[in-house]
DNA sequence: ACAGTTGATTGATCTGTTTCATGGTTACTG
DNA sequence: CAGTAACCATGAAACAGATCAATCAACTGT
């Protein structure tokens, strides 16, 4: 069976023909996440990338201190794994965990490098992806030195317009590294300051 | 004529015939940057990707209070450029300059995906390159969110071993996030404790 | 319908890091 | 080789954001 969502979203980058895109979907297994429950954990491999088809996820780590910080959200039609652990096969730093209930469409890494060969194509949709992941990843690093937690606040709020109200705001608060309790009093004053 | 030196660094990851190491070879510029002088600058389009082959780079940017943030270094053997203008040929936002005199290697975005397409090869050691490189950016991510002023130094100091006395003390503030004067007070304070 | 957990708000206090100011070195450059 | 610029060290004061504690609201499972 072909899972439609995945390949609209290869399209976006590459071309496949039928065959193709019959063999690359062939590789996925689909998996339902229920919310709160772990896709993948911190100390174990990470064996495949997960594409998002419903629902929404996150990857984070957690500090000496048992903080959590967040890394990534994965709204639909997103990819998310420990990439580190995926890539190197070794033990990964990192947690998913399912924000919402959840669909998910898995590629091993075994798959994924054997689709390279088969399907050079496959492997430039990922250059591509990775490109992009390096770019935002980048300009996030640049954003936490150069601006204000209100400043990353409202950053946030543009580029995450859809899931802002969806999720608890504690997630929000260790997405953009302030406590729950400075990103409540942010908000009250940002109220306070429109009204 | 090839450059060993980047004929060499593939090597790391994929393995060229003599028709393919010189056909990519032939699509490398080199260049020479001397110390303070700017291989890029912000608001220009990033047409290149430099392969350093000796020195040393930095990129950085310039927040809305003059304050520069330094986003990678480059020694020997790095890639660098700003990577959001490059793969979109938009106006940059970093600033990629030389801390020392430096000889480096450019090639283009246009002969990169040319060679893309004449050396599949090519495409797979960026993809494995980019995927290094997102990983490590997500790393420093986490450890600005988790460690404190003291331990991003001393992880600085384990990472960089060998650029640690070359350079000077502010860049390597601005890189670990801190300002020149704190940086100076926790060695002074490292200092003590140890004697 | 209820007890128990989880999340948000708010206030008082505390701390790591910045800011500002000063003086001392080192190292270019004419 | 003097002059000036860049770099580094150190101290006092200020601040952004964290921590701690208390209260209230909203889900959760039973």
């Amino acid at each position: 069976m072909i899972c439609n969502q995945i390949i609209t979203n290869l399209a976006k980058h590459i071309s496949l023909n039928k065959e193709e895109c019959e063999l690359v979907s062939s590789r996925f297994r689909i998996v339902q996440v229920k919310r709160k429950k772990m896709l993948m954990q911190e100390g174990q491999i990470s064996r495949d990338v997960a594409f998002v088809i419903s629902g929404c996820l996150r990857s984070y780590s957690v500090d000496e201190n048992g903080f959590e910080h967040i890394l990534q959200f994965a709204p639909v039609d997103w990819w998310i794994t420990d990439m580190y652990s995926f890539i190197s096969q070794k033990p990964a730093f990192l947690n998913v965990e399912a924000i919402t209930d959840s669909e998910v469409a898995l590629l091993s890494r075994t798959d994924q490098l054997n689709l390279f060969d088969q399907v050079p194509k496959l492997e430039r949709y990922f250059r591509i992806l990775t490109e992009n992941s390096l770019v935002s990843s980048r300009q996030r690093l640049i954003d936490n030195m150069s601006l204000t937690a209100k400043q990353r606040y409202s950053n946030f709020c543009n580029t995450y317009p859809s899931i802002i109200n969806d999720i608890p705001q504690k997630l929000i608060a260790s997405y953009i590294d302030v406590t729950p309790e400075f990103l409540s009093k942010m908000r009250g004053e940002l109220l306070r300051s429109k009204k």
